[in-house]
RNA sequence: CGCGGGGUGGAGCAGUCCGGUAGCUCGUCGGGCUCAUAACCCGAAGGCCGCAGGUUCAAAUCCUGCCCCCGCAA
């Protein structure tokens, strides 16, 4: 298999599992192809992505193009004269000619079943949206987002208490074993690519700001999978006087003795615990975060705050 | 120079605008009450108020510089 040179193209955390399967596998992965290191934080440093610093330390050499459709940088690519790309959240859409590039393909190893949850965000979209079952699926790539013909895929279970954080690294771990198990059929030439119906597709897009707030009149169930399906990356905010106020963990909650028909978002402490009335029962948060402070206990932050009669989140 | 918030006993906060006895809710330790308790009562310990200068009779509080933390934006 070491006359097969494989091209990885990937950017974060989630990739770099598959990568690593493959050079524990033997493959030989002449270049890794990466975003291009972007500033970030309050100090504008320069980070290097996941995907690069693995290479780096796997002795690979590294690509960041801007625009990978620029003939320059497809130009580059081809200069490693691959026999076959595999992607893993790289987050470019690789043109035509990078895709008609290699004799054996592209693939993608992305993380959901197909044809649910194309697009970029479909791991924390599946929890927010109380699934109990997703997986990855790898698949040749298409011109279209995520549309390609489906060649082999695995289902994990989502438990109650997984955070995107948790089913990530399930998620890699599990497409990275679904990688090394699928190439030598792609390689052989007799994996059977299945059209994917797409009837029942959707789409899970990318993250923003509107995902991560927390809207009180929805069930707490729906609330608790919301802010679950955001950890620990940027989190679930709300407004309390006008100030961002995020939550990092929170359940669904009876509340003793309290009948509901508090209007979704009054706050209520007892006994040291915190609770919001949601259109749909009450919600405990667990954890919380107040402007300009750190993440704490909501224990904590009772002991502080001074909670006017009738507070609310929302505004 | 991207915008803004913050650093006060072990924790979370008030006090800073209008300089002058270190406060609140907890925790900890000791004692009491109770069949008992995370409940209640009494008492105690614990703080160079981020760091360094400056102004002043006097600085947590005013001025200058620096360090660290957090949110937003990228």
């Amino acid at each position: 298999m070491s006359d097969v040179r494989i091209v990885f193209m990937g950017t974060p955390e989630f990739a770099v599992p598959s990568l690593r399967a493959l050079v524990s596998a033997g493959y030989t992965v002449a270049a890794v192809v990466s975003q291009p290191d972007r500033p970030q934080g309050r100090k504008k440093l320069l980070v290097p992505t996941p995907v690069k610093a693995a290479a780096e330390e796997l002795g690979i050499p590294v690509l960041q193009p801007e625009r990978v459709r620029r003939p320059e940088a497809i130009e580059a690519i081809a200069a490693y004269k691959p026999d076959l790309i595999v992607t893993a959240a790289y987050g470019q859409i690789l043109p035509k000619p990078l895709l008609d590039l290699p004799r054996l393909g592209c693939i993608n190893v992305h993380g959901s079943l197909l044809p649910k949850y194309r697009g970029g965000a479909p791991i924390q979209r599946a929890i927010m949206n109380g699934e109990t079952v997703t997986g990855v699926t790898i698949l040749y790539m298409a011109e279209g987002l995520d549309t390609g013909d489906m060649i082999s895929k695995v289902e994990v279970p989502i438990e109650p208490e997984d955070t995107a954080g948790t089913l990530f690294g399930k998620l890699s771990e599990a497409g990275a074993e679904l990688l090394v198990r699928t190439l030598p059929d792609i390689i052989a030439g007799t994996a059977r690519a299945v059209p994917q119906n797409d009837e029942e597709a959707n789409y899970a897009p990318n993250l923003t700001r509107e995902d991560e707030r927390l809207d009180w009149s929805r069930g707490a169930r729906e609330l608790y999978n919301q802010v679950r399906g955001l950890v620990p990356f940027s989190g679930a905010f709300t407004l309390l006087n006008g100030e961002v106020f995020k939550v990092w963990k929170c359940r669904p909650a009876e509340v003793p003795g309290g009948a509901a028909g508090a209007p979704p978002g009054t706050i209520r402490a007892e006994g040291g615990r915190l609770f919001v009335a949601t259109g749909d029962g009450w919600l405990e948060l667990l954890e919380v975060q107040p402007a300009g402070k750190k993440a704490m206990p909501a224990a904590e932050w009772l002991k502080g705050v001074r909670l006017s009669p009738g507070a609310s989140f929302g505004g």
